[in-house]
RNA sequence: GCUGGUGUGGCUCAACGGUAGAGCAGCUGACUUGUAAUCAGCAGGUUGGGGGUUCGAUUCCCUUCACCAGCUCCA
């Protein structure tokens, strides 16, 4: 008899070798039928797992990411023995849990639209079977014997890559083995909602993931245990895909794009540049205040400045370059960071150690010849505009600003609103991909664990990212997911030493010597499009009065009120507000579309009423505010815009509201 | 860069080897209307560009540009 602990703490007596799956029957049938994977001693196991000793247990089911996973990880061999049934030419490679279902690679030609739909008619079938999961073990000898009967030859690489202690496990369902750790569930049958989320056909992507290999065909899909949640969840996609800024913006009409423009060229409409001037000037300010002072420095440099920076061998394929290096005697290139400009600009002039920190900032504009299946709307372009800047400092400083370059990139989350949104990076390079990066190891390590100790001091929670690095130094980055999922850097702030070192910058000691400085290297919002992009899927359109590209709609029931109307236009305007006016009242229905759906922070019907009184209706992101004055309109709207965009006062509001 | 999909008037879509059609938006006129659709009329497209096959191409083929999804790469 074994002794087993479960969860709740309390002890069951069971025979020896009783499974976990003979156990969860045990507490209740219920968990029984739920159950997806155990853990046994804290290790996740097969329900199949037999206990031969006494142990602690804990069933896990779908409610579990655990048991998410392996649920889905079945259903991924569900998916490839349909298609394995239906084509059998295609050769297995991987097919793991994601998280927001899974995906399988097969070696073939794309799956159409159409094959996908048999496919998935197949899965269905397979479920229906009820076909039980059956997991053995073979010596490796054997195992790649079986896969190459099989003529799986993908499986063959993975096996002889495996370390030579590895237990080399397969899982067998019906006419289906798989090479495969596990866990899994217990049968087919649980898979009771599972759908192809690939569109239009599969997706390409390289095998173990490097483009110098082979392009497999990728079918991603999810699946839940009830078909209820499934269609929440293909819902949830479907509300996203609205929210999408690629779709959203343009129906707006914030940005556009041209196909004799380029592509990752977007064109930024009226709506959209004053939005991106807001920011900027928001920015600009807000750096003054923290004693930043300014540059402005050229879009492009001769080739000689690259080579001295290092861009020129290590971010070449990276630049626009204007000219021909074998022809001319002089090649130019646009600059894709502001780096070198500013460093050039500090070493016009010698140096005290007094003067610093001196922190130069710069709304910049960069351009980077990106490979062309990389540009996605606003968020990949190939030009863009950043709040750029470099700190110049003496090493006693480098904490204390780098803490404030944080202070005010959150500061600037928070105003935005996107604080809630973003997780921390800590981007290391990667010490087996020298060809990458410029600079010793010895350099690397002292820059990584200078960036560590300071993170670990504001007690910043981190994820760590081994060849996220800039090709010149680590990097804090600021991540932020898009409507899709898809993960952007937003805000990065780093530590760079080796271009000071290239460039060899330097300042006065107090001993009167001279010293090599630090440097921060930062953005305090990231660069405004991306930052638009994901600002419009944050608000769905809808953006708070402060950015909102028009702030207030005044509408004249109909011609008669036409005077009053401009007037009221014409003195909101004065007052620095954003206005449209439509004075044709016919077309009241139409144009008050976007007030209705609150992409219009106010809407002013004024009619015969209010004209004699000087007054207005005021209706807001759908609620009726009634008649008021002008006066105690401008006080509406000035608090409303104060409000949303000073996240201090915000913060307070909020917990006035709790209390 | 790679794999796949897409491209028809400002927008959403239709048609199909045989003279490109609708709704909305736009313009004109009428109507003067209180928070999502008043009526009538008009205009708008060498079906992304180029080439080919064909008596004839928006439809089939090639090529190029752009957009979308995914991979790889990156702010």
């Amino acid at each position: 008899m074994v002794n087993v602990t479960l969860k709740d703490g309390s002890k069951m007596e069971l025979e020896n070798g009783t499974t976990a799956y003979e156990a969860a029957k045990t507490i209740s049938s219920g968990l029984a039928s739920a159950a997806c994977v155990a853990q046994i001693d804290g290790k996740v196991v097969d329900l199949r797992t037999p206990m031969d000793n006494d142990c602690t247990l804990n069933i896990l089911t779908f409610d579990s990411p655990e048991g998410k996973k392996a649920f889905r990880h079945t259903a991924s061999h569900v998916l490839a023995q349909a298609v394995k049934r239906l084509f059998p030419e295609a050769k297995l490679a991987i097919g793991p849990a994601t998280d927001e279902g899974f995906y399988y690679d097969f070696d073939r030609t794309p799956f159409t639209a159409e094959e996908l739909n048999e496919i998935e008619k197949e899965m269905k079938k397979i479920v229906k079977e009820d076909i039980k999961l059956e997991r053995f073990e073979l010596p490796r000898e054997e195992a790649i014997a079986l896969m190459k009967e099989k003529d799986e030859p993908y499986k063959v690489e993975l096996i002889n890559d495996l370390p030579e202690d590895a237990v080399i496990s397969f899982y067998k369902q019906g006419d289906f083995t798989d090479l495969c750790a596990g866990p899994h569930l217990m049968s087919t049958k649980f898979i009771k909602a599972v759908k192809i989320t690939s569109e239009n056909g599969s997706t390409g992507a390289y095998w173990r993931g490097s483009e110098k290999n082979k392009m497999l065909a990728r079918i991603y899909a999810t699946a839940y245990t009830k078909k209820a949640d499934l269609d929440e969840y293909l819902a949830m996609r479907e509300e996203a895909k609205k929210r999408d800024h690629n779709k959203l913006g343009r129906e707006l009409a914030l940005f556009t794009t041209s196909n004799v423009i380029g592509q990752g060229l977007p064109l930024l409409m009226p709506k959209g540049a004053r939005i991106v001037q807001l920011l900027q000037r928001f920015v600009e300010d807000e750096e003054q205040r923290r004693g930043y002072v300014l540059t402005k420095t050229p879009f492009m440099a001769k080739s000689d400045l690259y080579k001295i920076s290092g861009h020129w061998d290590h971010y070449k394929d990276g630049m626009f370059v204007l000219g021909d290096e074998e022809k001319d005697s002089e090649v130019y290139a646009l600059r894709p960071m502001t780096c070198p400009f500013q460093y050039t600009v500090y070493n016009a002039q010698q140096h005290s150690y007094r003067e610093l920190p001196l922190r130069y900032g710069e709304t910049s504009t960069l351009f980077r010849n990106e490979a062309s299946g990389e540009m996605h709307g606003l968020i990949r372009v190939r030009q863009f505009t950043i709040s750029e800047g470099h700190l110049i400092l003496r090493p006693d400083q480098l904490e204390e600003e780098f803490k404030g370059c944080l202070e005010l990139a959150n500061f600037m989350l928070k105003t935005v609103g996107l604080i809630e949104d973003v997780s921390y990076r800590f981007s290391q390079w990667d010490p087996d991909d020298r060809s990458k990066y410029i600079g010793t190891e010895e350099q690397w390590n002292e820059a990584q664990s200078t960036m560590k100790k300071i993170l670990d001091h504001l007690g910043l929670e981190y994820s760590i990212g081994i060849g996220e690095a800039a090709f010149y130094g680590p990097k804090l980055d600021i991540q932020i997911k898009n409507v899709h999922g898809k993960e952007d850097t937003l805000i990065t702030i780093q530590i760079d030493q080796m271009l000071a070192e290239n460039f060899d910058m330097s300042y006065i000691d107090a001993e009167g010597k001279k010293v090599r400085p630090y440097i921060i290297h930062r953005t305090s919002l990231g660069c405004y499009e991306r930052t638009l992009a994901l600002l419009i899927e944050k608000f769905a359109g809808n953006f708070p009065t402060w950015l909102s590209p028009t702030q207030a709609i005044v509408l004249p029931i109909s011609e008669k009120y036409h005077d009053y109307a401009e007037s009221v236009e014409k003195m909101l305007r004065e007052k620095g507000l954003r206005v449209e006016a439509d004075y044709r009242a016919e077309k009241l229905g139409y144009k008050i579309r976007d007030a209705r759906s609150n992409r219009i922070p106010y809407l002013l019907v004024v009619g015969e009423k209010e004209a004699a009184d000087k007054t207005l209706s005021v209706r807001s992101r759908g609620v009726d505010l009634g008649i008021m004055t002008h006066e105690l309109f401008l006080e509406t709207i000035g608090k409303d815009i104060e409000e949303k965009r000073l996240p201090v006062m915000a913060e307070d509001q909020n917990s006035e509201n709790k209390k």
